[in-house]
DNA sequence: GCTGATGTATAGCACTGTTATGCATAGCGT
DNA sequence: ACGCTATGCATAACAGTGCTATACATCAGC
């Protein structure tokens, strides 16, 4: 029966690669396809080959990175809301966490860039309302602060993710190099605290 | 003539593939026994198959990163010596990127822990000298500032060995952060500054 | 100078991703 | 309506991976 090239076949693909990927199962080109009906070749027409899928498995894990973070509407503190990136971004990583690693395995190129971008772009505009806001100095590079938060991050995602640092400490390091970034931008200490506490409010680390 | 465990062979086996490691080649078993005179299975008798061929090598790096961090001698100001374990441990992963990511590549157990436990206790004591010098406040936990400092550490260098940070940025973000750490744990920002500047002197990041 | 034990080389196994071939189907020109 | 071309897919084979079973060569002990 087959001919029309089904984009479907190439979401349910991703989508069963990265339900492995959350079952830790190995993703293999023929346990891939196995019991889908669809033949091995079916990952080369779709995507050449496994480096292709594994892209695209990267893509929708950008994608869903940034579909969780798009639903953080700003509120009136963006120091508040920069923070809530933060805990938005380490829950991410903590809840698919080989999803995770396979967004950062391979520093190849994504499909599309712009979900990348967006997501990095809402960090600095973050942090340009905080500016705008009088909270953060004018002096600071909204770019250099997201950056900087980008860094400690994703080092605690991948510290906490390979079980080098126990789950129950990455929020408290979280929270603690969020003060003395926002601190050193120029934000007031108490109010700083008090914007951290409830960006990180909804935060749970998954059991 | 074979008979007798070389431990010789395991040595030069491991130095073996840090080397293909270094020259970007792909580390496989057949790989990395052609033209040694040995064969695959000494892999087996040696390291009981690949698995413990990495965990060997993990163990290698940690040592070698032991070793370079452990030149660099206490002055008279902790908080340079701070600054500057964190440029050895930057540089260390910059000129052996594959290396680094070995060590970090999966969290099982290393053969001797030693090397780990003694390089992140040069950073607490760190911290600790400065706290007692009257640098950082006492109120400070310097585990917690070491750990800090680590997880930026971490992911600025797995970023810069992806590609995804411009490495001549690398060392002004570590710089960057490194004075904000340092200021929240209560150092004074010029003092902060030029003790910064010293421990990173000596930085240089490989082309 | 045997005997037992131990490390190693050879060859084969199951598995990986990839590719060559053949076939069934869809679209299109006449 | 028919045949033609082109395209997507299934099958099977290929080179490569890590690993293991077997046989051989070497050494230690008596």
């Amino acid at each position: 029966m087959p001919k029309a090239a089904d984009p479907a076949v190439r979401r349910a693909l991703v989508e069963r690669a990265a339900e492995m990927l959350a079952r830790r199962e190995a993703v293999t080109l023929r346990s891939l396809v196995a019991g889908t009906g669809v033949s091995t070749m079916a990952v080369y027409t779709h995507f050449d080959g496994m480096d292709g899928l594994w892209r695209a498995v990267r893509q929708e894990g950008f994608t869903r990175l940034a579909a969780r973070l798009a639903e953080l509407r700003p509120t009136a503190d963006p120091v508040r809301d920069l923070a809530a990136l933060g805990a938005g971004y380490l829950g991410h990583a903590l809840e698919h966490p080989d999803l995770y690693r396979a967004m950062f395995d391979v520093a190849a190129d994504l499909e599309d860039e712009q979900a990348a971008d967006d997501t990095f772009g809402l960090l600095i505009g973050a942090v340009a309302r905080a500016q705008a806001a009088g909270r953060f100095s004018p002096d600071v590079d909204p770019a250099g602060v997201a950056t900087g938060t980008w860094v400690f991050g994703h080092g605690l995602a991948l510290l906490g993710i390979g079980g080098l640092l126990p789950a129950t400490s990455l929020a408290g390091l979280a929270t603690a190099d969020a003060e003395a970034r926002y601190v050193a931008a120029g934000d007031d200490l108490a109010a700083c605290r008090r914007s951290i506490r409830n960006g990180w409010r909804s935060f749970a680390p998954p059991a």
